[in-house]
Order: structure tokens, then C-alpha cells, then sequence
DNA sequence: GTCTATAGAGTGATAGAC
DNA sequence: GTCTATCACTCTATAGAC
């Protein structure tokens, strides 16, 4: 009967959806367990902490995610735009222009939030730095940089509860769109090309 | 014992901040009742479809106080960039620099927002209407004007992610100035002054 | 036997509804 | 206050891998 060698985290992807799908309190045991197809017997197994550590491993996967994907290549680009291009590109897919909730922002302002201040600041830390460092790096002023890139980052999130609430992806391409052309524009006037 | 004269809407406003602080799951009925003085007998009576009907009158409630304070300003104004800075100056006090959460906002990105999704629609899509309209009928052309006002109601929501995100409220009043900003700056172009 | 992954009955507490 | 359903979580039992 046992043994389906599952892993931790092979459940991380049908749990983060369920969170997201359902809310950290709308997602109960049972539906997580449908979910997952893991009993709450592995649940908790992998889980020792319940809940809580279901949505820290899940919220620390998705920081993973976007430090390999967008916020690394961000710093170590050699061509700005071309780096922030790909970032917008990233996002459009990553939040199926707008029809997937970001769960680091559902969480935010969620009030089960508490217990997880720290990573989601982190997260969001982390992502306009990133992109502030790309913009300075090319020639945009460090202060310039570091509102444009808070902008560009509250506007994403932004588009996701416009796009959710309007159920309507193009508001989202729209309103992303804008960002990606505005912050491509401060790299062309900055001017160093490489 | 009963006869404490309560309206039904004088419980809206304490059944609002219960919403926004603890989430639609996580505020209870018990939680709901302290939070607003009535005992569940009250509730039922005031509140016959349940926790729901609740919301839905929270909701309109919201929705009323923008299109008195908000929406139809913008829409009569005789002096749209007036009208403009006195919008954000409206929202930057209502969501208390961002410390207060945008309970439609929260909502379109809950599962529990099924029931609630016209109004939900309703109100973003008014507030981009109303600040187009301002913006058109001041010279911008339309098309500028609703993409324009589609990213400023964005990027304030985005804004109040942010802000709860980092705990920093300055955070948000950066964002919603850049917005406000570019709104000013664009009816400045567009130039018909009166 | 020991260990890990599994299923799921059973716990008390609390939910929303009336 | 009373109802039933469901909550998060615990615990026992068990099946294979060593």
C-alpha cells in the first residue's frame, strides 16, 4: 500500500495552486489532500508544522523561482533591456497575464499574513532591487532607478487585481505593457547602450 | 433586553474594518459579533442571507462613498487637474497611506468573490470610466486617457500591496505621487485649462 | 527489526446558520 | 443557545525498503 516514494516536494506545485485558489484559510486539510493526492497522514509527514509549513515551503519555492528566473538574471545582465524585456516576459507567463494570483501579494494583504511578514517583504525587497540594480547598472540615477523599479513592480501586482476583477487579460497585457515601455524608455535616455 | 434602536447600517462600518483585518474566511461570526457590538440573533436579523449578505452590503456601502466622493467629482469636474490631485488626495486618505487594505481589491483575488464578482467589476470599471472622462474631457485624447487611468487604479492597488508587503507606508504614497504625477503631467500637455 | 511513506478513523474545537 | 458540518490536527496501523 505505501511506499510511492513521493517526494516533499513534488506537492509544492498542486499545493501552492490550491493556496492559491482557494486562500490560506479557504484551503482546508481535506481539500489539500484532493488536492495533492496525499492523505493527511503524508501531509503531515512532510509537514510536521501543518498549514503553515505547507505555505512557507510553497512561498519559499515561488522566491526559488523568481530568484533564478528573474531577479538573478536581472542583476547579472549585460544588456539591460534586453534583461528587462525578458523579466516582463517572465511575469506574463508566470501569471498567465493576470488570470493566476500572485500568492506573495494575496498574502500581503491577507491577516494569516503575519506568521509570514518576513518572505513576503523579502520577495518584494528583493525583486525592485534587482531591478533597480539592472537600471543604475546601465546608466539610469540610483534614485530614478529604485522608484521606477517600485513602480513597475506595485503596477504588476496592481494589473493582477485588475485583470482578476474585471476578469480581463488584456487590462493586464495593457497596464504591463505600459511599465515595460516606461522603463525601456529610462534605459534609452540613460544611454549607455551596453 | 433587545431595542438598542441599531440600524443595519450602523453595523457596516465595524463589519467593514472585520472584512478587511481578518479576510472574508478568516472573520467569523463570533469574531463578527464582537467586532461589531450585535449578537448573532442581531446579525441573522439585519443579516438574513449570513456572512454573504453581509459582504454584499459592505460592498455597496464602499461603492457608495466612491461615486459620492470619488467618482462623480471626477466626472463633473470643471477643472480636471483639481479634480485629479483631489482624487488621490481622497484615496491616499482612505487607504491610510496604504494600511488600510482595498477590500475589493482583496476581494477579486479571493475564491470567495464568486457571488460578488459584478460588483466587484462594477466599481473598478467605474473608477477607470470616471478619471477617463475627466482626463478626456480635458483634452487627453481618449485612448491615452483610459489606458492612463487603467494603470493609475492599478498602480494604486498595486501601491497597497506594496505598502502592507514592506510595512512602509511611504512606499505608497511614492508610487501613488508617480501616478498622480503623470495624470497632472498629461493634462498639462494636453493643455485645454479649463 | 527499523525506518519511512502511507491511509484514514478519530480528536476536540469551532464554524455558519437558525 | 442549539444545531450539524467541518475544521486542523493526532494517532494507529501497515506496507514495503533496508
Amino acid at each position: 500500500m505505501p511506499r510511492t516514494v513521493t517526494e516533499r516536494a513534488d506537492a509544492l506545485p498542486a499545493l501552492a495552486e490550491a493556496f492559491r485558489d482557494y486562500g490560506f484559510d479557504g484551503a482546508s486539510i481535506a481539500l489539500i489532500s484532493k488536492a495533492t493526492g496525499l492523505g493527511k497522514g503524508s501531509l503531515y509527514h512532510f509537514f510536521p508544522g501543518g498549514k503553515n509549513e505547507m505555505l512557507a515551503a510553497v512561498l519559499d519555492e515561488i522566491e526559488g523561482w523568481f530568484e533564478r528566473e528573474v531577479f538573478t538574471p536581472l542583476e547579472q545582465a549585460r544588456e539591460a533591456p534586453v534583461a528587462v524585456a525578458a523579466m516582463f516576459e517572465a511575469v506574463m507567463r508566470y501569471f498567465r497575464s493576470g488570470a493566476r494570483v500572485c500568492l506573495v501579494g494575496v498574502m500581503s494583504m491577507a491577516a494569516s499574513r503575519d506568521p509570514f511578514g518576513k518572505p513576503i517583504a523579502a520577495y518584494f525587497a528583493r525583486w525592485i532591487e534587482a531591478l533597480a540594480h539592472c537600471l543604475a547598472g546601465h546608466g539610469v540615477a540610483r534614485d530614478r532607478a529604485v522608484i521606477l523599479s517600485e513602480e513597475a513592480v506595485a503596477g504588476i501586482q496592481g494589473a493582477i487585481v485588475l485583470a482578476r476583477a474585471l476578469d480581463d487579460t488584456d487590462a493586464f497585457a495593457r497596464v504591463v505593457a505600459q511599465h515595460r515601455n516606461r522603463l525601456l524608455g529610462a534605459l534609452q535616455e540613460s544611454g549607455t547602450t551596453a
